[in-house]
DNA sequence: TCTCCGTACGCACACGTGTGCATACGGAGC
DNA sequence: GCTCCGTATGCACACGTGTGCGTACGGAGA
C-alpha cells in the first residue's frame, strides 16, 4: 500500500485536490496550508505516483532510446550523454537493444508505445523504416543520431564523417602518402561509404589515384574484420603505405595482423582509425585516429529532444533541425611518412 | 488522442468490459466476440496503455537498474545481459547512473519509487545504506550484482573473485615466479581486498612472503591508475617478476608504462588482468587475465528478479538468495616464467 | 409453466492524480 | 443590510484499465 495524497488530506484535513495543489506549488492555496501539508507529506514519506500522473497528464516524463547494443562502447558513451542530461532534466530513461534484429525492433516499437514515452531517440545503425513510420504516425516525437546528414530523419544529430575523412586524408598525404587504401564496414554501408567519400575527394583534389583494390569491404566492424583486411592489403601485389580503417576496432585487429605477418607499425604501414574509442590512447604503438564526440552527439539530441518536448509543439508540423557535430583528428603513433623502399609512390619507374 | 478500449468499445457495440476481457483472454466471453473484438482492436492499431495498467494493478512491469556509469565497458556488459532476459521476459528496463555520486543516488532512488519500478537491480560499486534500506522500506525487491559475498544485500549475484585471483596465483607459481606484486585499486575497497586475498593465501600456501611493498594501491581503476602502479614497481629497489592487476584497464596501462621504462613483458615482468574485457585479446602483447562473465551476471540477476516477481512473493520475508559465478583464467601472452636475472627468486645470496 | 443453472455480458467502482467549477467566507463600498 | 469581489477550499469528474457482482438469456428438467 503506497502512501497517497488522500492519506496526506486525512491527516491535513483538507481534500485531496488542496493537497494535490500545495504540492505542485499551485496558487490559491494559503501559505500556511501549504506549509503545514508539505510538512506532513515529507514526514509520511510521500512520493507521488509518476503512474496515475502519467495517466492524468499523459506525459510520462519518460524517454526511450533504442540502441543497437548496449554493450557497444559507441552506443554506451551516447547513452551516457543522454541519461547525464535526462536526469538533470527530470525524465527517466527507457533502453532497449534492438540488436539489428528488426523482430526485436517490433517488440521495442511495441513496448515504447505501451509505455507511451514522450518521445525516443533512435540510435541504431539500422532501423526499419516501416517502425519510423509507425511511431511518426503515432506522433511520437522522434531524434535520431546517426553519421550522414542524407537521412530519413527530419530531426537529427550527427557527426560529420566527411569532414573527418578528409581531415585524415589531408593529414596522411602530407606525410607524404600516394597509396592510400580503405578498410570499409560492410555491415555500415552508408557510414562506411560517407567515410569513403571523404578520402575520395581529397585523394582527387591532388590528382592521386585510388584503385580498385585499395578500397575492400570487411565483413564487420570489430578486430577480426580489421585483421581479414590487413591480411587482404599485405597480400596486395602492389600494396599501399597506408590504411585507413573504418573505424578503431578495425585498425586494432588489423595493426594485430599487420604484427603477426611481420610488418612493422607505421613503418611498413601507417594505419588510422575513427571514433577513437578510450582503448586507441593504450594500443601498441598508439592509435591514430579521428575523434567521435560520442557522448557530446548523445548529449546534444537529449538536450534537442528535452527542449522540443518544452515546447509544447507537434514534432510532425514543426520543421525539422539537425545538428552537426565535429570531432578532430588525434595524432598519434601509428602514422609516419611511408618509408623509401621501392613501394613508394610511383618512382619504381 | 489515444485509441482506448472505448473506442474499440463502440465500434464492437459492447461494453469496455467486455472489451478489456476478450483482449485479456479472460474465459466468460464468447469466442466470437473475443475474435471479432481482437479483429476490431488490431485493425485500428490499439496499444494498451502500461500506464494506466499499472496504476490499476499497481505493478509497472518495469525494472530499474543502477549502475556507476554506463560507459564503462564493465556495466555495459552487465546491462546488455539484463536487457535481454527483460525483453524476453515483456519487462522494460529504466536505466540510471549514479556516478558514485551520493546526491544522484538521491534522485535516482526518487525517481525509481515515483515510477513504482517492480524491483531494482543495484550495479553500482559504492551504494549508499541509507538509499538502500529506504528502498526496502518500501518494499521494492532489490537484487545486487557484486563482487564479494560479504555483503548488505541478502539477494546477490556475485563473481568469485577470491577464486578467481587463487588461479592466477597458482598460475604464476607454476611459471616459477615467486615476487609477485599486486596494484590494488583504491576506490573499490572490497573488491581490491578480495582478489588481494586469493593472492595472499596461494603464497602462503607455497610460504613464499609477500613483503609490503608489494602491496599498491593505485589511484583509480583506470589505464592511469596502472601506469603509476608500474612505475612504482619498476623504481622498487627489489622489484617483482610479475605484477597482478585489480583489472584488465590498469593492466593495460602498466603494460604501456612498462614499455616506456624501457622493459619488456613478459620477459622483464609478467602482467595479469581481471576482467577480460573484450579490448584485451587486442592488446601487444595480448594480455593474460581471468575472465569474469559479465554478461551472465547480468542474465542471471534479471532472470533471478524475474523468477522472484512470478512467484507474487515479499522479498523482506522470503529467504535471501545468492548465486556465485565463476570465470576462468585465460592465459595469453603477458605472462612467461622469470628471466634468470640476479633478481629471480633469493638466488642471489 | 416454473425453477435451476451455466453462459455471456454490462454496471459501477477502483487505482492516484489533476482541474474546472461551485461555494463559503470575510471585507469593502453603497 | 445588501451587493460585489477576491481568497481559500471542496466537489465531482476525468484519465484508461481491471474486476466483483448483478443480470438477462436460453436450455434442461420437473
Amino acid at each position: 500500500m503506497m502512501i497517497t495524497i488522500k492519506d496526506i488530506a486525512k491527516i491535513a484535513g483538507v481534500s485531496h485536490s488542496t493537497v494535490s495543489r500545495a504540492l505542485s506549488g499551485h496558487s490559491g492555496i494559503s501559505k500556511e496550508t501549504t506549509d503545514r501539508i508539505k510538512k506532513i507529506a515529507s514526514d509520511i514519506g510521500y512520493v507521488p505516483s509518476a503512474v496515475a500522473r502519467g495517466l492524468k497528464t499523459s506525459r510520462s516524463n519518460a524517454l526511450g532510446v533504442i540502441v543497437n547494443r548496449i554493450d557497444d562502447p559507441f552506443f554506451s558513451e551516447i547513452l551516457q550523454g543522454i541519461e547525464d542530461v535526462l536526469q538533470e532534466a527530470g525524465y527517466s530513461l527507457f533502453v532497449a537493444a534492438s540488436n539489428r534484429d528488426s523482430s526485436r525492433e517490433k517488440i521495442i516499437v511495441q513496448a515504447m508505445r505501451e509505455r507511451r514515452v514522450d518521445g525516443i531517440i533512435v540510435c541504431t545503425t539500422q532501423f526499419c523504416d516501416e517502425h519510423r513510420s509507425q511511431l511518426e504516425h503515432y506522433g511520437f516525437p522522434i531524434i535520431a543520431i546517426g553519421n550522414h546528414e542524407e537521412s530519413d530523419y527530419r530531426w537529427l544529430v550527427y557527426h560529420d564523417d566527411f569532414y573527418g575523412s578528409v581531415q585524415i586524408t589531408k593529414y596522411l598525404i602530407e606525410l607524404g602518402h600516394k597509396k592510400i587504401a580503405y578498410l570499409g564496414n560492410a555491415r555500415a554501408e552508408s557510414t562506411t561509404q560517407g567515410r569513403l567519400n571523404g578520402l575520395m575527394q581529397e585523394m582527387n583534389a591532388v590528382s592521386l589515384p585510388i584503385p580498385d583494390e585499395y578500397i575492400f569491404q570487411c565483413p564487420n566492424g570489430k578486430p577480426d574484420g580489421g585483421e581479414i583486411g590487413a591480411k587482404y592489403c599485405v597480400d596486395l601485389v602492389d600494396p599501399p603505405t597506408a590504411i585507413m580503417c573504418f573505424n578503431d576496432m578495425m585498425a586494432i585487429g588489423a595493426i594485430k595482423a599487420l604484427r603477426e605477418a611481420g610488418k612493422c607499425v607505421p613503418i611498413d604501414f601507417s594505419v588510422v582509425g575513427f571514433d577513437d574509442v578510450p582503448f586507441s590512447a593504450y594500443t601498441y604503438p598508439t592509435l591514430t585516429t579521428f575523434e567521435q564526440p560520442k557522448y557530446q552527439l548523445g548529449y546534444e539530441a537529449a538536450q534537442m529532444m528535452y527542449k522540443f518536448l518544452q515546447s509544447q509543439s507537434d514534432m510532425n508540423s514543426a520543421k525539422g533541425q539537425t545538428l552537426m557535430l565535429r570531432g578532430e583528428l588525434i595524432v598519434r603513433e601509428t602514422t609516419a611518412p611511408p618509408s623509401n623502399k621501392m613501394n613508394t609512390g610511383d618512382s619504381h619507374l
